[in-house]
DNA sequence: CTTCTATATTGACAGTGTCCATATTTACCC
DNA sequence: GGGTAAATATGGACACTGTCAATATAGAAG
């Protein structure tokens, strides 16, 4: 090859887009989202500070894809939760994207963090938006097959109340908002078990009178 | 008074902290966070770049002053919900909790974003955990009035649930998440009715079989 | 009046996003 | 193949940013 000068860098890295996003999301991880600057991961990746600007035109839209990329992690874990999170493969669909959603944000916190802050992406991003509607219209089908024929609430309410609880309940733990007013065991339950009880009592809810 | 240099400026501000925070929220309120900058700050009011640092010795300090000055308002409200915003006085303290929470966000998007994201707060600031306190507190004591005396979940349970349900909403309200699923009107209900409907149904069920 | 503390000033440094003109590489078409 | 156009990378510049340090002034307390 001679596509490389005289200091034996590649004038081309040839894969920068993937490479950007990979580091990234490791920047991500491991420091925060404030360290996930264009700079730093071009001088990670031994490449001029503006080389970054032709794949992601701005830090906004750097973050978008990074989003993209979590979102569709995400959805795969929840369309398939695998068994080493202690998760059986005969649990229903509304438990899985509960688990699946509850293990990704616990397990990379910073990058749940980001992924619902759409006034910091590019919220008319249509990548972005798809994906979002992938979980939800997921979420709409777990409705459709719950609550029974008559459910007390709609579906459309019922799962704008799941999601908004099952993603309040991961902020503020992520956040530590409450943390102080959390406690590990409620009722000698896991927290997140209790929580799912409700969330299940909550939208099996068939009248009222079936007991 | 001397204190009048050749250019007709005070030496000293006399009432800067004050003022920083009120400068402050009025920029977070009309341009957003990232437009929130102690030099900037300074400029609006004619000081220093440095001069904030006497009040607030990092921008992480100015953003956790911010926050407790809104959970004031916030808590202010909760706590006696005013008549303008269509709240009649009569209501339960857990009605007037949550409208007065939907009121405030919807009416400072900007600020309640900000109010709820302690990873860029000073977490440990004491003054910050007190006024969440002090609204869990709140909350706990509407959850201890109502659902009987044997209720389906623990009052730590309910309370836990329904804050997450009402924050998680908010947040992707504001945020615009799933904005495209939002429709503003469910089963002929507006939406905030309906979501408090089933949170209500969700915090008295008393056993399942009292109807 | 003197002294001490709180507050404000100026200057500096490293870092950032974003734009620009330029250089190189790759891809594609003839 | 060769030549042209598009994609990609470079280095420089500008205006910001937070934070630190040394200095100067104001106010309060003795």
């Amino acid at each position: 090859m001679d596509t490389v000068n005289i200091e034996g860098r590649a004038y081309h890295h040839g894969d920068l887009k993937p490479s950007l996003l990979e580091v990234a999301l490791q920047v991500l991880d491991t420091e925060g989202l404030e360290a996930v600057s264009i700079r730093r991961l071009a001088r990670e990746l031994g490449v001029a500070h503006s080389a970054p600007a032709n794949h992601f035109a701005t830090r906004k839209d750097l973050l978008t894809g990074m989003a993209e990329v979590c979102f569709d992690e995400l959805s795969l874990g929840s369309a398939a939760c695998p068994d080493d999170v202690g998760c059986p493969r005969d649990e229903s669909a509304l438990k899985a994207l509960y688990r699946a959603t509850l293990n990704y944000g616990l397990r990379y916190p910073n990058r749940y963090r980001m992924m619902f802050r759409w006034g910091d992406l590019n919220a008319e991003d249509t990548g972005l938006q798809t994906r979002i509607e992938i979980l939800y219209r997921r979420l709409m089908q777990c409705m459709a097959s719950t609550g029974g024929d008559t459910p007390l609430f709609s579906n459309e309410t019922r799962a704008i109340a799941l999601w908004s609880m099952l993603h309040g309940y991961m902020v503020m733990r992520i956040e530590g908002t409450i943390q102080g007013g959390f406690h590990d065991e409620i009722n000698g339950m896991p927290r997140e078990e209790a929580l799912f009880a409700l969330l299940t009592h909550l939208t099996s809810e068939p009248t009222g009178f079936a007991g």
